[in-house]
RNA sequence: GGGCGGUUAGCUCAGCGGUAGAGCACUACGUUGACAUCGUAGUGGCCACUGGUUCGAUCCCAGUACCGCCCA
């Protein structure tokens, strides 16, 4: 039989997994042969999700674990599934109904829209799922699990539970008074209307401007402003008639309830308590507002004075609380300026009321926008605001070559008289970087608003999840992750649960026509609850990452007591990126152990973020997404997991180019025609291990044996760079660059045999070791290169070790190899013709060197390419060779070079002696010999002695060159 | 502002107490029983800077500079 010329990974890679999944060799505890469970839960991918490189990096290194646990022979169970997506599911249908001109979600109604969600999902929402198998995840997928399962509506197929266990942990917490409703300012989305929690949104830097502008003092009032240095000593001083306040939003400014000074501000203290008035709006209606001290705002900051609009600032939030400061609410859900409640005019009154210190109540129907302005955008409001307040003249005014301004700016041209007059002044408006936030989603603005929303009261149920990380029931590699965890769990908020979206689990609370709440896993247990009234169920769904943070005993079947629940909970590694750490990773841990009492996983591995070779995030924007199923096509599924696994060190971004996949296809196929090689020669795989004489031989298990103890323990220690980079160290290095060379002679003597039954045996290691890295090829030559019992997926992982390493063979080969690569430069430097062979005399030799050479001397003739070794010596026209313990001389004609000959032996000299002299003074330092190791003072002369024994043979060659 | 990283060959990265490694790139040679998706031999590094600990520091500690990321 012979093989191909390389790997045909587009038709292998197919025909492959198909074959996995025919024989069941991913379900869970497949190969088992031991108690020892091993249990990895997927990051379940969004439903709508397509495999980036991120996933692939991810999955890569939970397979490698998995398939090399399950080789081992450990009850394997990898989870694989899929999350609902709450937000972007449903945007997903809805602008598919868009496109189709169909009627959209609201006019067909909430039930028709969940089906429609269910059908998209039945269709489409296994794309990523197939994704997986490209890359060779060996997920169970049977059990393919999805976080709305279960749910009211969902089709056949989709039956599992988990819904069950959501509705039945809310309803718990609900009465444990963990989840409470209430209204609070939240991050709102104005483009897919509902709330966010805080980790959804993304606060982005972006060109922004800060406007100025006067808040008079009410009733005409004056004061002093005088601004000092640390001495106390005057810099500025003026009377005015208003307080200056700096804002990014000033459309806020309708809804202002106070504005805030620093207790320690003193340019401020003599009008603290006073009213000031806010400059905009009808000027029949113009409203006063109390100036206040609060610790928040910064006097360095702006003019040090801020405004204060409860409902829609987080900061500002905090100072009406702590001040009794009303919330008044301007926008509706959809980003726009409120047209519903009040008039202008008693809203007005009320909040003047407000200001006066009277208890005004409930102020949700107060709608502080004036009618010229209701209904509008936010955005277009804020034209309009700053439109008016400039035209009132309430602008704090600059020079037009202000460099605040920023590049608008510009100095007086030299036309106008080369200096500006009063009448030239401009509208403060600095044009500075701010910090907005972004709807993850959606990319729109932010908007925080004062709603009610569900909330966990994370406070509650943080303590176990520290707990446990602190005392090492559960893990976190690597080591300065677990710092981010404990500094976002130790401050953490409360947690908005509840999202005004169709597509997700219904909170399962009713309300009657009081308003009292009752919460129950069905609408009959809660009518149970209220006999005779008149119920009406919560529309809010929860957050997805509520279901998902049940994803581990969720997807084991709880609240059922099933086999798999008890037998592969808690699991044992979750591989994650460090991104949602906060998002899943902490929420999973505080979940698990509130509801079942238990860590959900031992170890929480966190692997980088793959980036662009030159080390940028990869985005969309940027046009630098790599991605991962182009890269499959072109080089195979193998050679792109090889390359991730390789730069998988802990704590470090990997940067991806589609050179360094190039360089691992090419891996492949080296190890495939080394194979292709091997079957040549009649070398199959599927023997017992062999115990051959020769030492070539011998000293290739033992190095075997040394690679099976490094890969071990590098993916022990989840080093998986350590373990790719040996793996390839070793079959590219060893068995491709020095062991099939020395079996060339010796399929030709009397080792013949033995060779090809250890060269066999030596491929079916690498192919087992390189199996979790490298699945397909290695299963395919698994397949092509002997008779097997099993698939390679179900291989028997290695256990050997120390004890087949031959310290002898090890050494003769040591001293080979060196032998022939000193050969091979010294004829490379002097230029003699690749093809030329030349004599090799052997000037002198000690025992230990006469006995490698003889037992070698084929071995060395080829690769060197030199004739059989002959005793003699060094004559006219030969280069000296040093190796330890011999030198020798090849004669390379009469033609050479002696000057070239004592250059190179001179530099060569130089280099060594240089060497030995560092090794020397330190071995003169009686500190050193003092204080060192004893094994490192005996290294450090062995290394001496052998250097200057190299030394003396160079030197000796070149006092022989200049007699001759 | 708070926290966490990084700075090693031209490029991308390993190493992390005994004076440096890989891949890619580059130079020269080469179709020698698998592999040109290859082989052989080379070139290339004051391991960011300044102090300290140590017999010994790229590695540990402190500070400086620059570059990232996360959270306000």
């Amino acid at each position: 039989m012979s093989m191909d010329k390389s790997f045909d990974a587009a038709t292998a890679e197919a025909r492959i997994a198909a074959e996995w999944d025919r024989t069941d060799a991913f379900k869970a505890g497949a190969n088992a042969s031991r108690d020892e469970t091993f249990t990895v839960m997927i990051p379940p991918p969004n439903v709508t999700g397509s495999l980036h490189i991120g996933h692939a990096l991810n999955n890569t290194l939970q397979d490698i674990l998995v398939r090399w646990h399950r080789m081992r022979g450990f009850d394997t169970l990898w989870q694989p599934g899929q999350d609902h997506a709450g937000i972007a599911t449903q945007m997903v249908v809805e602008r598919q109904m868009a496109e189709r001109q169909e009627p959209n979600r609201r006019d067909i109604g909430r039930d028709a829209f969940v089906e429609k969600i269910w059908a998209w999902k039945q269709e489409s929402g296994d794309t990523i799922i197939n994704q997986l198998k490209r890359l060779g995840a060996s997920c169970d997928w049977s059990r393919n699990a999805f976080t709305m399962s279960g749910a009211p509506g969902a089709p056949a197929g989709e039956e599992g539970n988990f819904h069950d266990a959501v509705i039945r942990v809310f309803v718990d917490l609900y009465n444990k008074g963990i989840i409470y409703r209430g209204k609070r300012l939240v991050n709102w989305d104005p483009h897919f209307e509902t709330a966010i929690s805080d980790l959804e949104v993304e606060n982005r830097e972006t060109p922004g401007q800060m406007w100025h502008f006067k808040y008079p003092l009410a009733g005409g009032a004056t004061y002093t402003y005088t601004e000092t240095d640390e001495d106390g000593t005057v810099l500025f001083e003026e009377e005015r008639d208003y307080i200056a306040i700096a804002t990014t939003r000033p459309e806020t400014m309708l809804g202002d309830g106070a504005v805030a000074v620093h207790p320690s501000d003193k340019r401020y203290a003599p009008i603290v308590g006073q009213l000031c008035e806010i400059p905009v709006g009808p000027k029949e209606h113009r409203r006063l507002i109390p100036i206040i001290t609060d610790e928040y705002p910064d006097p360095d900051f702006g003019s040090g004075a801020v405004k204060i609009t409860g409902a829609h600032d987080f900061n500002d939030y905090g100072v009406a609380v702590r001040n009794g400061i009303p919330l008044y609410a301007l926008m509706d859900s959809k980003g726009a300026m409120r047209s519903d409640g009040q008039s202008y005019a008693d809203s007005a009154d009320i909040a003047s009321r407000a200001a006066g210190g009277e208890d005004v109540g409930d102020v949700s129907t107060v709608n502080l926008v004036p009618d010229e302005l209701r209904g509008l955008d936010r955005f277009e409001a804020r034209k309009r605001v700053v439109d008016q307040i400039t035209t009132d003249g309430l602008a704090v005014m600059t020079q037009p070559s202000d460099p605040r301004l920023g590049k608008a700016a510009r100095p007086p041209e030299p036309e106008d008289g080369g200096e500006a007059r009063m009448d030239d002044l401009v509208p403060l408006v600095e044009a500075k970087p701010i910090m907005q936030p972004f709807g993850d989603r959606s990319g729109v603005v932010i908007e925080p608003m004062l709603t009610d929303q569900w909330f966990v009261d994370t406070q509650k149920i943080v303590g176990p999840a520290l707990d446990a990380v602190r005392d090492g029931r559960t893990q976190i590699l690597p080591e300065q992750h677990k710092k981010v965890y404990f500094n976002w769990l130790e401050n953490i908020e409360p947690w908005t649960i509840s999202r005004q979206l169709w597509w997700g689990h219904q909170i399962p609370v009713w309300c009657d026509d009081d308003g009292n709440q009752y919460c129950a896993p069905t609408e009959a247990e809660a009518q149970a609850q209220a006999p005779g009234k008149t119920l009406t169920r919560d529309p809010d769904v929860l957050d997805t990452w509520f279901s998902s943070g049940l994803w581990p005993i969720g997807t084991l079947g709880w609240p059922e007591d099933t086999a798999e629940l008890r037998k592969y909970f808690p699991t044992s590694t979750l591989i994650t990126g460090f991104d949602i750490i906060f998002f899943w990773v902490a929420r999973m841990m505080m979940m698990q152990l509130e509801v079942v009492g238990d860590v959900p996983f031992r170890t929480v591995y966190v692997h980088g973020l793959v980036r662009d070779e030159k080390g940028a995030k990869m985005s969309k924007s940027k046009g630098n997404v790599i991605d991962p199923l182009t890269l499959i096509d072109e080089y195979g599924a193998d050679a792109l997991r090889f390359t991730l696994t390789s730069m998988a060190a802990m704590g470090r971004d990997p940067k991806l180019g589609p050179k360094h996949v190039e360089a691992n296809r090419n891996f492949v196929t080296k190890i495939w025609n080394a194979t292709r090689f091997a079957e040549m020669n009649g070398a199959r795989g599927g023997g017992a291990r062999p115990e051959p004489s020769h030492t070539v031989n011998r000293w290739i298990i033992g190095e075997v044996a040394r690679i099976r103890m490094a890969t071990d323990e590098a993916l022990d220690t989840y080093r998986f760079n350590d373990a790719a980079t040996g793996l390839y160290a070793f079959v590219w290095g060893k068995v491709c660059d020095w062991y099939v060379e020395f079996a060339k002679p010796l399929f030709d003597g009397e080792h013949a045999n033995e060779t090809r039954a250890t060269m066999g045996w030596v491929l079916d290691q690498c192919f087992t070791l390189l199996h979790p890295i490298m699945p397909f090829v290695t299963e395919e030559l698994w397949a092509l290169t002997g008779e097997r019992p099993k698939m390679l997926v179900h291989g028997d992982w290695p256990t050997y070790g120390e004890n087949l390493i031959d310290a002898d063979a090890d050494r003769q080969m040591n001293w080979v190899i060196g032998l022939i690569e000193s050969i091979r430069s010294a004829r490379a430097q002097m230029g003699v013709p690749a093809g030329a062979k030349l004599d090799l005399i052997v000037t002198e030799a000690d025992e230990a060197a006469r006995a490698a050479l003889t037992a070698n001397a084929p071995l060395v003739e080829r690769l060197a390419r030199t004739n059989t070794p002959q005793d003699g010596t060094a004559g006219r026209g030969t280069i000296a060779v040093a190796a330890p313990g011999a030198s020798f001389a090849l004669p390379i004609g009469d033609v050479i070079d002696a000057g070239a000959e004592t250059q190179r032996l001179t530099k060569s000299a130089g280099k060594t002696e240089k060497d030995a002299e560092g090794l020397r003074k330190r071995l003169a330092n009686p500190k050193f010999a003092e204080n060192a190791e004893p094994e490192v003072i005996e290294e450090t002369r062995d290394k001496l002695a052998a250097l200057d024994d190299d030394l003396a043979r160079i030197r000796a060659a070149l006092k022989q060159l200049e007699t001759l």
